[in-house]
DNA sequence: GACAATATCTATCGTCTGATAGATATCCGT
DNA sequence: ACGGATATCTATCAGACGATAGATATTGTC
């Protein structure tokens, strides 16, 4: 359970490839790809030493359970995320441009991360909480930073909305929703597409929709 | 593999539970509940068993393979939508007002239904295809719908979207994030919520948000 | 009341799965 | 050149899982 993993110290491997990375960050993009892929349960200890080139017990060595990779490729993956939120909510602003801000982080990270967190989250292991408390709980810290700008922006009269909760969690799942759809391709960059998106959202939250140029202007600032 | 299932003949249950209907209805209903909350993988044939209150062995009387048990769940909870969707095919009026009746009935069917149809579409071994090919084209079937729309709409000059594809997904993306937090209360009904929810998808899609009002009225014929 | 049809039961099997124990090959500092 | 640290290997296990085979208790029919 070392903190760095250095390729090249220990007994090689018996298939020897040509190993992209060290040994623990190699497991967990692996497994995040399979977990994404297949489900947690229905992906087997077997299956990620394979992707990774090992022997299936040799994953015990840098995880003392199955469930440990899963818990670290969240925690790998959720780090940025909290840490824009967190920057954010220091700042000053309408709330408005922040949620715009907040959403075109969001909505590209989702996109382009390699752990695939957007597939990650809407699975029946981590969405049930007997997993690990801390999954669910990021997802809930997530939702309320997006619940607090809906609710002050209505405070501000930006929005119009006929309910906090369903407004809220709408906004979010259209965030949650594109792993289910979206591939990178030439057309369809991720950064343009999350604009997209995110305009999508802010024109169903506004009063006045002609605003939106003057918000995506403020929130270039963040 | 009897078409219909009569209680009371055959070989009384170990646990005379007071069963509360036909055998296969009553697998059906308990299995999907469990594959809603804890996923196809990871619940076992003996879990569901036990919650119909029968001997795991007796499963397979009614369907030959675990598997067998989610594609029954899968059609049964289909039907209704895909009838839905082509009945408003048949029908003309704008595609306005198709679009947001569409998502009215989808939205409220999809919090309603006994079979959580919603949480299954996001299950993995649903989307991986690996399982059977009637379930993925079952949601691409209901996409093309909601994209036509769109599509529609926008030669009629009542949306103004940037990227069909993306709204289109977005769109439907909001329904189908709605199983991940929508639980019923006194304050928020199915049909409430499902009305609010398809106010901000249309509104986000609409070149002139005023006419939502006029639209609402022309859905309410479908 | 006998008999077929039905729906459940009990007993059991082969396979797969996550995990452990202990051996072994490489690197690195001295 | 040697010895500790490290990362992998091989061998193996106990339990769980999906599924099958065959016995058994109830209903409905003649």
């Amino acid at each position: 359970m070392s903190a760095v993993t250095k390729r090249g110290v220990g007994r090689p491997r018996a298939k020897a490839n040509a190993g992209s990375g060290a040994g623990r960050e190699e497991i967990l993009l692996a497994a995040a790809r399979l977990f994404a892929e297949r489900g947690f349960a229905a992906t087997t200890t077997r299956d990620i030493a394979e992707e990774v080139g090992i022997r299936q017990p040799s994953l015990f060595y840098h995880f003392k359970k199955k469930e440990d990779i899963l818990c670290a490729i969240i925690d790998a993956a959720a780090a940025p995320w909290l840490q824009f939120s967190a920057r954010l909510d220091k700042q000053s602003g309408t709330a408005a441009a922040k949620l715009y801000a907040l959403m075109r982080f969001d909505f590209e990270y989702l996109m382009t991360e390699p752990y695939r967190l957007g597939q990650l989250m809407v699975l029946p292991e981590i969405r049930a909480g007997a997993f690990r408390d801390d999954t669910e709980r990021l997802r809930n810290r997530l939702i309320a930073a997006y619940r607090k700008l809906v609710k002050l922006g209505i405070a501000e009269r930006d929005f119009v909305v006929a309910d906090i909760t369903v407004a809220t969690h709408t906004v979010f799942g259209m965030g949650e929703a594109l792993w289910s759809w979206y591939r990178p391709s030439r057309s369809r960059s991720p950064a343009k597409t999350a604009e997209r998106i995110a305009d999508l959202a802010m024109r169903a939250l506004l009063a006045r929709p002609s605003k939106l140029k003057s918000i995506k202007r403020a929130a270039a600032e963040f």
